[in-house]
DNA sequence: ACCGAAACGAAAATATCTTTCATGAGTGAC
DNA sequence: GTCACTCATGAAAGATATTTTCGTTTCGGT
């Protein structure tokens, strides 16, 4: 019923996926995020253990097992997938987390939008939701990864950068600022235009995909192609596991919030996806900063002009 | 099986007598209340368990004892004078401890982003900040402009979206998502095309402007022909006393957040401008439930197509 | 130096966690 | 529809970690 995951065609293995360091307090994150990778039995124990830190801390992995109607070693086996050697583990991160909680004393506003809010908690609790995104995404994204996505986006000839829809922005978002460091990078809207640009990759060039989902095929086929063709490839998407990893070098995680009819995924993927666009540039910058810093200042110096310029037409 | 304190008469029993339930962050007190009364491989215990309760989490039994130069049968006794049941629970307890004191540490970053920050410094600055931007935009947005500039929006014939540079990006999101919930949004990216766009609207169309400085040309010559042509202006801006509130009917102010070298103004502008036009976006949807829910559905139906469509053709 | 009491650790006993493996449910091919 | 296959799942064996037991050691007092 899942990606296949049969062989990646280049040989090259994506080291993306599963972070190396446990998480700590990015565990709720963590839960959504990979929730939808997991098997029915697994899922009921992750809910448990998102839903309440501090009770499943107190509980035995026979407990655990025992209150999510599953057994010792489904219990075990979540533990695995969500990042720590095993359940003892878990456990630990489980008290810390509910020590946070507790010290941290949340929030009032939990509730979904609703269609008869009155429009102050509209503000609130999307400026809520979207500060909660920020930091899951922070919490859970995979510096060693980020690192290298850095250094390869810092080292490129040329960077493509694909996505199509809300993603496109993100990407375009990217690209502009890569512009402004003297960095070549595109934004290809059109698939059919990612596809031919992709094809101009390779070895030493960077291909960045950005797909919340990790299966929308406009997105997965230049990067496949890029990746194909000797790019170094880096994938920007909510689900570490889904078809978009197969050909992707890096893997950075954006964190899954979840979702209303109010307020579509794409809101909190957006921010997310954002964060660590984010993370990217300023990461690059760091590193090209001899030459950032002119291009930079020279970007600014050029925009100037452009504001103000209607200024004295005030009263015509 | 455990339990078995019930034999004890009294003497020893009266130092940790005191308190029942376990203690959450006040270890490091008692582990100094209690310190007089240890004998001293206890005491060696206690001390390394409250100078470095993280470490200390990390360790089994056998780990602390050998580490301690002691015995687990020390560590245990250790643990029950702390006043927990075993070994297990103070390890659990201080797992908690560590995470506070983690968590704790947090608002240490104040400091902008410095050229040799290592990478996973780079990331917390950039989520607190981009938070801190979220939280003065919520807190600075004024909700009676808001809900007029909802209304006009619900209510419009066709709405066009000015902005240049970064804030086209959100120009354009806002763009996208109105279309998904059927109103008509356009968002040139071209001034021209924005102008020649801004002739068409009359009374009963709506003409946003999106610039963080406020006095953006090329933005603000297109809502001024809106404004001149009669239709309803609205300006989201940093600067509420910039030129392009001249014609704009509702003013929504996005925050400045403080800029460096690496860290351009631009991204929490960005930040604070995708608030904005979530909340009008939300606020919109709502006031147009009846017709939007269905909207929003067509267009999720119509784009699950595009997901793993390509999946299939992977050989070709 | 001797006695007694308490501290202490080695190792047995127990609880807990992890791994293995057989089974059955679900899926896709034919 | 049936068949072959994969994969999720839990029972139970196996491995660790924790707790208890108990004998030895240490230390203070006389």
């Amino acid at each position: 019923m899942k990606e296949t995951f049969a062989h990646v065609p280049g040989g090259r293995r994506a080291t993306g996926g599963g972070s190396a360091p446990p998480a700590p307090a990015a565990l709720a994150a963590k839960v959504r995020t990979l929730a939808p990778s997991m098997t029915r039995s697994m899922q009921r124990v992750a809910e448990a253990v998102a839903g309440d830190p501090a009770g499943c801390a107190a509980l035995t992995v026979t407990g655990l097992a025992e209150l999510t109607g599953t057994s010792e070693a489904t219990v075990v086996r979540t533990a695995r997938l969500l990042g720590y050697p095993g359940y003892r583990d878990l456990r630990l991160a489980l008290a810390g987390l509910a020590a946070q909680q507790q010290s941290g004393r949340a929030p009032a506003i939990t509730t979904d939008i609703a269609v008869d809010d009155p429009i102050a908690d509209v503000v609130a609790k999307l400026a809520y939701d979207e500060q909660q995104t920020l930091a899951d995404t922070a919490a859970g994204l995979d510096t060693v990864q980020l690192g290298a996505a850095v250094a390869a986006l810092a080292a490129a000839r040329r960077t493509d950068v694909y996505g199509i829809g809300a993603s496109n922005l993100v990407a375009q978002d990217l690209t502009q600022k890569m512009l402004r460091i003297g960095l070549i990078a595109h934004a290809p809207g059109d698939p059919h235009l990612a596809v031919t640009n992709a094809v101009q990759l390779r070895a030493g060039d960077v291909a960045v995909a950005i797909t919340h989902s990790g299966s929308t095929g406009d997105v997965i086929e230049p990067l496949r192609v890029a990746f194909e063709r000797g790019a170094t490839t880096i994938a920007v998407t909510g689900r570490p596991d889904s078809s978009v990893t197969q050909y992707a070098d890096h893997v950075l995680t954006t964190s899954t919030a979840r979702e209303s009819e109010l307020r579509p995924a794409a809101m909190s993927s957006r921010t997310s996806q954002l964060l660590v666009v984010d993370c990217l540039f300023v990461g690059v910058a760091q590193r090209i900063y001899e030459s950032a810093a002119p291009a930079l200042a020279a970007s600014y110096e050029a925009l100037a002009h452009r504001h103000g310029a209607l200024r004295a037409d005030r009263g015509r």
